[in-house]
DNA sequence: GTCTATAAAGAGATAGAC
DNA sequence: GTCTATCTCTTTATAGAC
């Protein structure tokens, strides 16, 4: 069969998939032509990198998806803080499928990434706090325990993942995400 | 040269350097061989099964150290509850190097290692949750809270791992055990 | 019990047809 | 823009010498 073109969004959401499965280094050309339906020269011809180039786009998407899943609505969004975190922590629990999926920021974060895809993944992950930060400000925390709240807040998200990876069972992410708004002051 | 022997102990501790350093997939026969200065054909008399034989062995291996840093210490040992839980984090803060080793059972529990890896990841990891509980109980705690608050302080330990990574800075592992005693009732 | 050598399969990467 | 074909290097695994 030729010509199975596939939209760069529907393929990236695929090779996200396999990356936050398998982890970077279990993602093969393989596994990811199979998964899209192209050949293994059809990706490099549309991510001239390959597997590398693939996975910063993966990363880079991923970015983006934090920034309207999270960082927006928190940040722009209507209501009070309270409904705003309560939102964006429905759009977590999707988005990690109740704790049944892994993190990207896990899988992703270790050697034989590249520098670039690291540099990504933290400066993501910045954000990510300094936007749970910037909510526990406003909803009335003092600056410095802000901060420490909201790296409290995602060490619990981020260790309910393992925890519930590790034990087959999405419950320790559910009771995790229960945690978020207590400790954000928004509870 | 010929007969390089290396005991069973010191070849799963590289082997486990290479494993939370790389992840499950990240670790090839031909890095362990390097990493233990044996060829690979000695590896496969020694560990018949190959990769999914030596990852076993170090998880079990990992089992057995947390056993006698962990358990049997927070269990059997002398002082206060207060004192034994201190003495853990230390040892925990050693094994995770301050936060710049990562969790062998976070980057081994990812599709590809064998059933029998992740069953003994879970139970060890059972066996942990009920080892703070139980410390959380002789302190004060009803018995669900000590079990939410073990899983707490394992998650947020864990979580902090993850951070640590990302950030590339192991701060966060190092704030997250600060808050253990707290959460277990013996702060 | 470790070595050298090698086979067979998988992975990354490219050339050239359509 | 995708395909088939191929190349090279890596990985897993085994056979047989010492």
């Amino acid at each position: 069969m030729a010509h199975r073109t596939i939209s760069d969004e529907e393929l990236l959401g695929r090779a996200l998939e396999l990356f936050r499965t398998y982890g970077f280094e279990g993602v093969s050309l393989k596994r990811l032509a199979e998964a899209t339906g192209l050949e293994k020269a059809s990706l490099y011809y549309r991510f001239p990198g390959g597997k590398d180039d693939i996975a910063m786009a993966v990363v880079n998407g991923v970015a983006a998806a934090m920034q309207h899943l999270v960082f927006d609505p928190l940040h722009t969004g209507e209501g009070t803080p309270r409904k705003r975190l309560q939102g964006v922590i429905e759009r977590l629990r999707e988005f990690y499928a109740c704790g049944t999926k892994s993190c990207v920021f896990d899988l992703m974060s270790i050697p034989g990434a590249s520098p670039e895809l690291k540099a990504s993944l933290r400066t993501t992950m910045k954000a990510w706090l300094d936007s749970f930060a910037a909510i526990g400000r406003e909803s009335g925390l003092a600056s410095g325990q802000a901060r420490t709240r909201a790296e409290e807040a995602i060490g619990r998200i981020e260790g309910g993942l393992v925890l519930a990876r590790v034990m087959g069972d999405g419950a320790a992410f559910e009771r995790a995400l229960k945690t978020v708004p207590e400790l954000l002051g928004t509870a």
